[in-house]
DNA sequence: CACAACTTACTGACTAGTTAGTAAATGGGC
DNA sequence: GCCCATTTACTAACTAGTCAGTAAGTTGTG
């Protein structure tokens, strides 16, 4: 379904975003970046706005597969879904991307409608996993969909922060580890 | 120092900003939202950049002013520190129109030094009013600072959910009670 | 007061450059 | 020889910013 180039020019359109910004994102400077020219990238998405939408689709993706780690138990996947929240890798264009595109939302209801299939996504991973750890007895017991509530808009704002402030990850991290331990009684540092 | 038309202008840049969003924002828009040519428009800024820096700065100011209420009694002050976050009149710009800017932060950094600024006095703005309520005995004591920090990254998260995804203010708005009240052992329902 | 010199605030017409998108020509593999 | 993928060359629309001109003040001077 989808070929090398296709991939290469969504991979290039991530880089460009986070170079340039939404504002001054143009299909010549993601030809750059892919090494092809405006006219192929038109060849395979016929619009902009078709680029852009296969974009989002394949970051949402990306972090949903990032974000459901597997492990067995609940500790250990509160843990792994706070990494791969938290961790940047050094070529991460995930925040900025993210952030770029989420401010284009109210304009966009395509954008919107994905961000809410993320959003209602990222609070059931926490939701499942604190309820299995409640069960598992590992955690205190508490309102598992006010958590996850809680834990997503921690996580959004710990998100603006670093983009908009450039707050490092880790002291934006802590908060919600603090939360997180205030409330299960299970501090997630140094797991998984 | 700053005159009718010049104001008028500002006012038009957050209309039009909320309208059409950061990256289809032309001097052409604002110029039809304020009713005056782009030349005039060149005549009191420089340039577009120069008119953006005049209105975010505007934007800040008002809404710190509108943040910092002076209430005598902390409770009261925090109270209407959430209102004033929260209450979204009918014609309000703050919300779309900071994240905007907001997300052009990484690549502008005026901006991001302003938002630094903005971020610092909302954390002031809390940190002491939870100080003065811990003292006066209304609130159990905590880390004030902490609390400050949490509550400004909460606010943060409500705001993007509000704008990238449309949900209710007081929907969120919650989620900032509920965790004062676990923290301070009071609820700000009803009061100021 | 009168009148010239100047400034402020603005308009309409323009420019040079950039934008997304198109059409026709070109190359490479089967 | 055919078709997929891509390039070169292009266009029409839009961009921020400029420029010359102008009407309405404001100021200084006798």
């Amino acid at each position: 379904m989808e070929s090398e180039t296709t991939e290469t020019i969504i991979r290039a359109t991530g880089r460009s975003l986070c170079e340039y910004g939404y504002a001054d994102l143009t299909m010549q400077r993601i030809a750059e970046a892919s090494s092809v020219t405006t006219a192929a990238i038109h060849y395979h998405f016929d619009t902009k706005e078709e680029l852009l939408d296969a974009f989002l689709d394949d970051l949402i993706d990306r972090f949903e597969r990032q974000v459901d780690c597997e492990a067995a138990d609940p500790r250990d996947r509160l843990a792994g879904f706070l990494d791969a929240v938290f961790d940047s890798e050094p070529d991460d264009e995930f925040p900025i991307a993210l952030m770029e595109l989420k401010a284009q939302a109210p304009f966009h209801n395509t954008y919107r409608e994905r961000f809410r299939e993320l959003d209602a996504a990222l609070r059931g991973v926490v939701q499942d996993a604190v309820e299995a750890g409640i069960e598992a007895g590992h955690f205190d017991a508490v309102d598992t969909a006010e958590v996850a509530r809680t834990v997503s808009t921690m996580i959004n704002g710990s998100h603006v922060r670093m983009v908009a402030l450039g707050e490092d990850p880790d002291e934006t991290r802590r908060v919600v580890e603090d939360y997180l331990e205030a409330q299960l009684g299970w501090s997630p540092e140094g797991a998984a």
